[in-house]
Order: C-alpha cells, then sequence, then structure tokens
DNA sequence: CAATTTGCGGCCTTATTAGACCGCAATTTT
DNA sequence: AAAATTGCGGTCTAATAAGGCCGCAAATTG
C-alpha cells in the first residue's frame, strides 16, 4: 500500500536524521540511549524502513537538540 | 503508553492544522478530498486523538500547500 | 592480534494508525 | 422553515509502528 514517493520521502528523511546524529558524533548506541529508542530502531529509520509517528519525531528532535521542525527541513518529493 | 506530555503535543499539533485549515478557509471535507484523507480522521487529528505518521504529516503539508517542516512550526513541550 | 564498538537485520508481541464508511446534532445557507 | 453543509464520534479490518531482544559481520580501538 505504501506509495513509491513515500519511500523515497522516508529514505531521504532517514539520510537527514543520520546526518544530524553524525554532526553530533553519536553512535546509533549513545543516540538509544539519549531518546530511549532502540538501537536497531532507529537504523531502520535512518534506512527509510519505516514511516515513523510524530511522537517518535519529537523524541529524536530531543535527542538531536534540533527543533522538531527542523527534522523535516530537508528536500521532499 | 501514550505519555502525557505527547497528549499535550498532539493536541498542538492539531492546533496548528486547525489553524492552517481555517486560514485557507477549508472544510474539514474540502482539505480532505485535497490530501486524500478521510475527514473524520482529520478531524481526529486536529483533537489531537492520533499520532500521526510521517508520510501523513507530508500529505496534509501538501495539501495545506505549505512546507512539510512548517507543520510542527509550533511551540511544543 | 584481541577486544570492543558499531551498524544493521531478523524476530516476536502488542498497540495503534490507516483507511473506509455511517450517521447525527449543530450550524449555515437558501 | 427546509435543505445543505459541517464537525465530529463511533465502528470495523488490515496494515504497520512501537518496543524489545538477539546476534553477527565489519570496523574501530587498545
Amino acid at each position: 500500500m505504501i506509495r513509491q514517493s513515500d519511500k523515497t520521502n522516508l529514505k531521504k528523511l532517514g539520510a537527514h536524521i543520520k546526518r544530524l546524529r553524525e554532526t553530533k558524533n553519536l553512535s546509533l548506541r549513545e543516540l538509544s540511549y539519549e531518546c530511549d529508542i532502540d538501537n536497531s530502531k532507529i537504523s531502520k529509520i535512518e534506512k527509510g524502513q519505516i514511516n515513523i509517528t510524530f511522537t517518535t519525531i519529537l523524541q529524536l528532535a530531543k535527542a538531536l537538540e534540533v527543533n522538531p521542525s527542523e527534522l523535516l527541513q530537508t528536500e521532499f518529493d
């Protein structure tokens, strides 16, 4: 059911999150600790494999110390 | 399982979306038509009753003609 | 080289979103 | 006043996110 454009956008979102994480020099496990999200899940998010919810976005934003809206600040189709 | 702070933030998100919709003078059914999301679901979103996913955010943003990140541009706890 | 860290994928259960449809009370329009 | 629109809540099923745990291969570190 998931559209192709959504897949693409999920990958873009994931790449952006990964970029933010690497900017802060955090490993998956370190970020995992900060936001209380399993590291394997974060990995899947960065790979664009899951369609995260609003609250997950908030958790990640908090741990990455950015405004939630910044998490969506990248190019989408 | 859903935290209290999440509930609050979902309401804030919903209020913001409602504000954007009303700015454009759209009814729930009109917006529904634009983004292909059932009007009753949009109502629940605006009431903060559901924790929408990233793709739903994209759909709403598109229909409201705003950047996805703008949808999260409001105060959260 | 041995030990540790890291990214990542698989697996399982439970909770919840998505998606679609219905109907009604209240408001708005004619 | 009658008709239409609107917001909203309820209901059902299927899909999937959440949450948690395990283990491994590759990279990094000591």
